[in-house]
DNA sequence: TATACATATGAACAGTTATTCATATATCGA
DNA sequence: TCGATATATGAATAACTGTTCATATGTATA
């Protein structure tokens, strides 16, 4: 039986912030660093690191370093899945 | 392209409630009344009202009124399916 | 090494939220 | 109608959360 609500709950309010939403949707295409994410969401560097840090921790998305950049994707094709599927369900209400 | 993000982050925000997500899964097998889910949860009749409220308010679960009783079930199958990727994506990682 | 740029982070503040408590509303049976 | 039961709800409080601001860390280049 199923029972740990508390994990899944943590993933769920992870996802319910209109600005990690946001970011995820900038990460559907490819890969970006903070400061395209910053530069698209017309956002400060600081809240996005923030919120990127917290879509990390979460496990929702991973980090790769090239030089000053860090670049963000999503971690893995399920939590895509799931994020799509969201999406689906508000435009088919 | 996509712009309901605060649409999309309050529907997921109403999942990311471990209350509510214990109410969710009291559904799962079939409707149940009020004062069934708070005995199974061991919560206040209070408390289970409250969240179920916000549950309906959010499209997330519907109600009947039977006499005294009022039974609350999934709002639909698409819905359900959510929360079951969610439980899923849990159980795989 | 000095400067500029990219990112991370801690503290503080404002806004939000879940539970509790008290109470109101509604329905049933005697 | 009266009492008991089921549910809803408003107010209050405590805990949590997102953004901002200031600043620290890390990296590349001149």
């Amino acid at each position: 039986m199923f029972d740990k609500f508390d994990d899944l709950a943590d993933f769920y309010k992870t996802l319910g912030d209109e600005t990690r939403l946001r970011i995820l949707f900038e990460l559907e295409g490819s890969e970006k660093c903070v400061c395209d994410i910053s530069e698209n969401l017309g956002m400060t560097q600081s809240a996005v690191s923030h919120q990127l840090k917290v879509l990390k921790l979460n496990r929702l998305v991973k980090s790769r370093k090239v030089g000053k950049h860090v670049f963000y994707s999503f971690d893995d094709d399920h939590v895509k899945e799931i994020f799509e599927m969201g999406i689906m369900h508000l435009m088919h209400r």
